[in-house]
DNA sequence: GTCAATTTGTTCGTATGTATT
DNA sequence: AAATACATACGAACAAATTGA
């Protein structure tokens, strides 16, 4: 007896979907059993059953006979983000094996946001380095470094010696930096990014536009970071 | 002439794609003119025109007859997140109009991270309050928050009197609360969650998990919200 | 307000590589 | 294997829109 225009199970379905998606029922945690879920809403266990069908369809929840039914636990990576966080630091500390692949390198003129964050005119040259970061060969950021050309001439160079960021900047006197600021957006992937992160292009990255600056608080580079959103949460504690 | 057996255009899309999404032409930019680029990459001007017109078609660039092609802004609102940030102020800070909407409560027992970030068992009941937040009537954060019933029984009703979380806080004798902790992820939207933040269902949604306390550093709330990716740019100073 | 410069849009024509019949 | 159709790429010229002197 469908009493609205809606179909009973799509409302139920739906129901149940922003319980999920508002963390009512947590990630990792088991659905209440078929029956008890009817008794809820008052309606037969059939109609439950196809409601749960849409949220497995749509990768949402995995049913598992005779255990019960689970609410698809992320199993992302959670991503320390502080002032002082190094890609290589925070993957060692998960016990896992971290690498920087180099991608390429080009010198541009500074634009946009870029130039005012690293404090240079527009048409400044800088040294774009453009890596992958992964962590047990499994690609976590694809990361488009801009330094200022000036001071960092040849760095591109030593990051293929030494294969690190951080270390290239020792040699360039750079003992400390820390990063000022982060903004993170979203956005669905472009193709080459998908490819690179080896990330299905139906699913968002995360992207991160970073400042990190010298002991003396001079900007040295600006950062785009796009993280594949299904390895890793960002977490930043203040 | 098709050397490999990929096609031409193809590839200088990827390439100029590449270019934008390293932010190597910074946002809001304009291309190089057209005879310039077919000039650069050594093609006819056609095959940087069908280049253009794949990035405009992926809604990449915005092609203007006479003016150019742009790398579209994005025009995000940029918005601040620290220990002490709220809604309202950020939002009036923008000479915005903020406003807080009623979605519903209920009694859910405490599950998963919400439970540990809470210092609660698990079981323990809690009042979630979902709610969406608006500026000038513009969906920007659907959030679910988690309160300790204990504590916070009736809250949600104080919320819908006075249309604030931090008023109706105030009625509980909180009169000062500090963001712990900021976990950041995205997904793609629930169909509910796109509709009530005004979003198409192809963009993705920011997802914060954060943690508020009290002056003695307990836990009140344990917070789900879910930005419009289109709409806002987190930013964290550190 | 007009004109010239710049930039994208359109339409010819020609040649060639790829796939189908 | 040959004929046909289709997509790709290049070249040239002109039209339309925008901008700034």
């Amino acid at each position: 007896l469908r009493q609205s225009g809606v179909v009973l199970w799509k409302k139920l379905a739906e129901k149940l979907e922003n319980e999920i998606g508002a963390g009512e029922i947590a990630a990792g945690t088991r659905l209440p059993p078929e029956p008890e879920l009817a008794a809820r809403f008052g309606v037969n266990r059939h109609t439950i059953r196809r409601a749960v069908a849409a949220l497995a369809d749509m990768g949402l929840v995995s049913i598992e006979q005779g255990r019960g039914t689970f609410v698809r636990g992320t199993g992302m990576l959670g991503y320390p983000i502080g002032p002082r966080t190094r890609f290589t630091d925070v993957i060692s500390g998960l016990n896992q094996f971290p690498r920087a692949r180099f991608i390429r390198s080009a010198r541009v003129p500074a634009m946009g946001k870029m130039a005012t964050d690293l404090k240079l005119q527009e048409g400044d040259l800088c040294l774009l380095l453009e890596t992958l970061h992964l962590a047990d060969e499994r690609p976590i950021n694809l990361a488009a470094h801009y330094f200022p050309l000036a001071r960092f001439e040849g760095l591109d160079r030593v990051f293929q010696e030494v294969g690190s960021i951080t270390k290239a900047l020792t040699r360039f006197e750079i003992h400390d930096y820390t990063r000022r600021t982060t903004r993170v957006s979203s956005r669905m992937p472009l193709s080459g990014e998908a490819e690179l992160l080896q990330q299905p292009i139906g699913k968002p990255v995360l992207v991160l536009e970073t400042v990190n600056v010298d002991e003396t608080g001079t900007p040295i580079e600006f950062g785009i970071g796009r993280f594949a959103s299904e390895a890793v949460q960002l977490v930043f504690e203040t």
